[in-house]
DNA sequence: GTCGAAATGTAGCGATTGCTACAATAGGAA
DNA sequence: TTCCTATTGTAGCAATCGCTACATTTCGAC
């Protein structure tokens, strides 16, 4: 069993790999099988069902994610709010980012359809990121959750701008917001 | 010509109705061409090709897009910025307009991969919705162009925070943005 | 009416999709 | 050894994908 664990623990690594470079949309069964080195009549053999591998996946990869954030920048107070979100900024545009944000904005739209999967998967995602906030925030902050909550909304609103190619308005914005 | 043109526009706005309604990414020949009313071997000849099927498709869905943005709160100017966001922000909780969001993270999550004609109608869809933006500023706005910056960068990050089930988060920043 | 080009229907191609039937192997329990 | 279960490979199914070959219809120019 836990060998078995530890199989599928490797290959939702690989596959995440995967995913994070040619994006989950169109992600199919026999190309993440490759990416995993295995097969895809395995992967409906140990996770029963596209669906339930896809639901692993995601679990995977909001872990990865929530990861990779306290290992970039380590929990660890900013002056002030307008430092707190440069800091964050900064980071949101180094390349590996950049390539989560091409799967979030995947798992977004599949979530605003109403897949159930998706939808707790993104909820558990913004709740991760909001408290890596918090830890990031001024230790005389007199509203975390607040600005917690304003630093998250800008960060995503820029994701969005700068996927859209207008990355100069989130600057804009950015310069202005606190 | 002319006529070619009138059917093909006809198509494409029940085309774009279908993509609303069942999103871009799925989105396939066959059905399209059902929803139309017609064949995809009738798409493929009026269209080219699949990609300048989508091509024609994006144009039209950023039209439609501006035209419903104007039709639902034609210019005029908000006593503040708060005001102003307040407007926009309950236009953007409409069904109609919470069905376009699913459209759009599918454009920009294909924007955000690099596609040309995704990221070229993402750039154009922000362009309208700025410039709609800044004529429902207040008249004496000191700086309508950072006004609408802000204000559509908080509505971008509202709809990803809603789109992942957090719209509490988008609410708490809405309140204390200005 | 005649002719030629545009428009449309029918059928199907090769590729890919998620998934499965069947058989072979492996490895531990008795 | 013997048997049983877990695991894996091979092959293929029905459905769908974008697209095309071929035949037919439609329709305006002459």
């Amino acid at each position: 069993m836990s060998d078995s664990n530890e199989k599928k623990q490797t290959w939702l690594l690989l596959m995440a790999g995967h995913v994070v470079e040619n994006g989950l949309a169109g992600a199919s069964l026999r190309p993440l099988a490759k990416a995993a080195g295995t097969s895809d009549r395995m992967l409906i053999y140990h996770f029963g069902s596209k669906d339930g591998l896809i639901d692993a996946l995601l679990r995977c990869l909001a872990e990865r994610f929530t990861q990779a954030l306290d290992a970039a920048l380590p929990p660890g107070h900013a002056p002030n709010r307008a430092a707190c979100l440069a800091e964050i900024t900064a980071l949101m545009r180094q390349p590996q980012a950049a390539a989560f944000a091409h799967v979030w904005l995947d798992i977004l739209a599949e979530a605003a359809r109403g897949t159930t999967v998706f939808q707790t998967t993104a909820a558990a995602i913004i709740e991760g990121f909001l408290d890596w906030i918090v830890g990031r925030l001024p230790e005389d902050d007199p509203d975390p959750a607040t600005g917690a909550a304003v630093i998250l909304a800008h960060i995503e609103g820029a994701l969005v701008l700068t996927a859209a190619g207008r990355p100069d308005v989130a600057e804009r914005v950015e310069n202005t917001l606190f």
